[in-house]
DNA sequence: CGTCAGTGATGAAACGGTTCATCACCATTT
DNA sequence: AAATGGTGATGAACCGTTTCATCACTGACG
């Protein structure tokens, strides 16, 4: 049917064989196998005038290349659900494969059948590498990848010795929200924490408990609340919060991401509160919500994108067979000061003003 | 270096000629290829225990069948920016693809050279068929799919006569949402336009007028505003309207999307108005924003995930060579009555009665 | 008993490229 | 003049599968 033009009808219309074809197309000259510069043009023009260009499986099949990577979220529901942030580093990937001209295929880490998309057998043969986006620990995608030498790159996940990984500094992040809310005379500082367990929730939860360290407070364990990473989350943590005697409850909140603070700021409008001055609230993430919420969020600025593209970046450079410098990449976090926190704009100014000079 | 088990081992492991391993492995057997009942069960099992399944390019050099459909976004951008509809179709359609165990790729439907994936040649082979998103009008893409009767399914796109395509009702969203805004007694109602002159805009538009027309009411340009789909847009759009004498100003207002309505009520929050008392609200989409928003926003529900989840179903019947009864699907809106347009529980109640009986 | 039909399996030719080994040709060198 | 070496191009093998054409075998039938 749909006859398509191969290589045959470049090299007929063109008068040479189809190895001076194939050569001069793919445009790599080993020492037995040359085409000369004027050939080598004529041949490109015919295969331009004809609409021809090689393509990927035929060639793959012999190069043993795929010319695609692939992109793998946990579960399938990812790509729809409410949260973000695994699909805004997607997003990244995706942009940053396609701006390299890269071919990227989708995954999830484990298919509906439990098997991992290298156990089934579609990844060797159909992409050269992986960007793994695994916020959860332990899946057997890991371990198989490692066992057949799959190039990839984890994002957003606690990366093994040897193993190139992309990820925030979350630690940081959870560190200098705190110190903000310190700096502003709070000394009762809850925290609501994310999911438990991946490593980002624990990292942003050190930082918390180092920045209260550092400022000589204790951490009172009933204003650390495990909560997640949904906006309903929010909710529920700050009615724990609340439950604690008047006297004792907490005048500033650290939330897990942006999704909990709106959960946050939701209830408290519910109740009649108001941030800052009823409590004062820091998010993170510092997805676009932050600027649209009221009052606006003070959060810590994730750059998702950018992971993303810095985790595709690092799997073509691993597939080249470069050597890569820095493997585990650590991208820096900052804090965007907003209302939510209580800050004015004077301070703000402040904050602006020390970080130019 | 890495090997890799081939079907040559297979049916040297199982004792069988390549052909026979091939045959019951695919499981199509034609009148003069068969394979009984108990040698394709030992051919199985051996495979099974290699660990081996076809590769699926290898396999499509013969057959012409890549066994992945591709998922097509206007720009590079559409992938990380901050409107969430077309990526959330996008998620549905990723979601239907990998539950129907079709690999997916992804695509741009016109990349940095200019050229679309189907003149770039990496689609033909790639891929069997394509899902386009595409709310604008107009491009190449289009006609290279039909000149190369390649199968291809668009969403949100006004389909030519014999496409396939899905949108949802957004000229009956449209008008529900002014209906709706009627009801409760309001004469001065403004609408903020998305994008202009793409599809979706003007159907809900057209609602819009009609509904206005429909309780006797003239469409007062003034009121139209076009805006857009960002939340910016809602800003100002808003401004626009707030720049009317006091005497003619709107008393309600139809948001192009949630995102704009967002920013509606930013802007009001920044001037002290308060939905629904100073300026009844409705917005379109009914994403998890319209239920965070303060006060929560009466929304258009569209089925965001359900279109693309539609438009993959489509697009595999179509390639099936099924017939497709309803090729352009239109699927049904339906409104989410919440505070920011000022029903009362009470006549929310009506509604939900009225329905049921 | 010879023919025929049906079953189960196989060899070999595709599919569309890449690349190794080989060769013809011509210009230098010994 | 013969040997050498570099350049440009080619035939053929190969990548891993599918599938057509062919064949051996077994029973049934006239």
């Amino acid at each position: 049917m749909r006859k398509g033009v191969t290589i045959r009808d470049v090299a007929k219309a063109a008068g040479v064989s189809i190895a001076a074809a194939s050569t001069a197309l793919s445009g790599n000259v080993s020492a037995s196998t040359r085409v000369s510069g004027e050939t080598r043009e004529r041949i490109r023009n015919v295969a331009r005038e004809l609409g021809y260009v090689p393509p990927p499986p035929a060639r793959g099949l012999k190069t043993r290349k795929a010319g695609a990577i692939g992109g793998v979220l946990p579960y399938v529901h990812a790509f729809g659900d409410q949260n973000p942030f695994c699909r805004g580093v997607m997003a990244g990937v995706v942009e940053q494969a396609i701006t390299e001209q890269q071919n990227i295929l989708l995954f999830t880490a484990a298919a509906e059948d439990g098997k991992t998309p290298v156990e089934s057998g579609i990844v060797s043969p159909r992409v050269d590498g992986l960007v793994i986006v695994l916020p959860r620990p332990g899946t057997s995608l890991l371990e198989h990848c490692r066992r057949k030498q799959f190039p990839y790159v984890t994002v957003v996940h606690d990366p093994m010795p040897d193993e190139c990984s992309v990820n925030a500094d979350d630690y940081h992040g959870g560190r200098i929200a705190t110190q903000h809310l310190i700096e502003l005379g709070h000394r009762r500082i809850a925290h609501l924490v994310g999911t438990p367990h991946i490593a980002t929730s624990r990292q942003r939860r050190a930082g918390y408990e180092d920045a209260l360290a550092d400022a000589g407070l204790k951490v009172d364990e009933r204003f650390v609340v495990e909560a997640g990473f949904d906006w309903s989350d929010g909710v529920r943590g700050l009615d724990r919060l609340l439950s604690l005697p008047p006297d004792v409850r907490p005048t500033a909140v650290f939330a897990a991401n942006d999704l909990c603070a709106v959960g946050v700021l939701k209830r408290m409008q519910e109740l009649g509160l108001r941030a800052p001055d009823d409590l004062a609230l820091v998010g993170f993430d510092d997805t676009w919500l932050a600027e649209t919420t009221d009052p606006p969020l003070t959060s810590v600025h994730m750059p998702i994108l950018e992971m993303g593209m810095t985790a595709t970046r690092l799997l073509m450079a691993q597939m080249r067979g470069e050597e890569i410098p820095v493997p585990q990449v650590r991208l820096p976090v900052s804090l965007t000061v907003r209302s939510s926190s209580g800050a004015s704009p004077q301070s703000e100014f402040n904050v602006d003003n020390s970080r130019s000079i």
